[in-house]
DNA sequence: GGAGTTGTTCCGCC
DNA sequence: AGGCGGAACAACTC
């Protein structure tokens, strides 16, 4: 589940690859993820241009490319982006190849198909429905504690359904929530309106700092997730409450308990988390 | 072969 | 009217 930590190592390890690199020629196996524009304006918009940045909002990824296009990737659940040496075969879950000069690939591989793949004119970048709502990045000077104190306090629901809101904060998603929420002792069914200043600021640290973490750690790979050159990340070694439910609390020895939270997957600790 | 998996969007309700 | 909760949907693996 590539949330924020995940997309960001992804960034980091294809960045030094592909920057300068020209796409020569791009095989669609799939075209069921490009939503924009059709597979043959997708194909030729992009060959012959080269990459000038590879950057990130959010969970998307963004790749700068010449003639002011933007190719934005959303991995979804189970997406990858792979480089591979030209000619290495593909897998029967690689919907698009792109062909590089200096005989580097780069592969998408995506084995539910969730992915979505958009190419536009840099300056509408606004028309992708997910990105023009996003809120800050969680490590960015944008996000600070009156902010969240503010954003927290403007509305009702539980704290889960809050931290997975992308036009709140941008980037979190399942396994980082649990992991956050666990790490401030906050009930994932908290209300955010009964939140105290010393409450809020706890949060404040604990997105802070597992964002960090898991950035630190190269990600999460509990099935599918894995950076730009094929390695896991280190984070699911380091995880308290994510894929943990029924097993032992780490701080108390207490059973995790595993529930439905904002209609998703939750595990919390019913004597740590208040 | 039914259950489980999550990010996003959309719809209906209050 | 707008915010919120919940459902729907995507498609594959085990």
């Amino acid at each position: 589940m590539p949330e924020l930590p995940e997309v960001e190592t992804v960034r980091r390890s294809l960045e030094p690859i592909l920057l300068g690199k020209t796409i020569l020629q791009v095989v669609i196996n799939y075209s069921g993820i490009i939503k924009k524009p059709d597979p043959s304006g997708f194909r030729a918009i992009l060959e012959g241009r080269s990459i000038l940045g590879v950057g990130r909002r959010g969970k998307y990824l963004l790749f700068k490319l010449s003639g002011n296009y933007t190719l934005v990737i959303h991995l979804r659940m189970t997406g990858q982006l792979v480089l591979v040496e030209k000619g290495r075969e593909s897998t029967k879950h690689t919907h698009l190849i792109f062909h590089l000069n200096e005989d580097i690939d780069l592969h998408f591989v995506d084995i539910r198909k969730f992915g979505m793949v958009y190419l536009i004119p840099t300056e509408h970048w606004n028309e992708i429905g997910g990105l023009a709502g996003l809120g800050p990045e969680p490590l960015s000077a944008d996000f600070t504690q009156s902010y969240l104190e503010e954003r927290i306090s403007a509305g009702k629901g539980n704290l889960k359904s809050f931290l997975l809101d992308q036009s709140q904060i941008a980037g979190i998603g399942n396994i980082y929530a649990d992991e956050i929420l666990f790490e401030a002792g906050l009930h994932p069914e908290r209300l955010r309106l009964t939140l105290s200043g010393e409450e809020i600021e706890r949060l404040y640290l604990a997105i802070n700092l597992k964002i960090k973490e898991g950035i630190e750690y190269r990600g999460t790979s509990i099935r599918d997730y894995v950076d730009g050159r094929g390695e896991k990340g280190g984070f699911q070694d380091r995880l308290k409450v994510y894929d943990r439910g029924g097993k032992n609390c780490v701080k108390c020895g207490n059973t995790l308990i595993k529930g439905i939270v904002a209609g998703r997957g939750t595990v919390y600790c019913p004597n740590c988390q208040h």
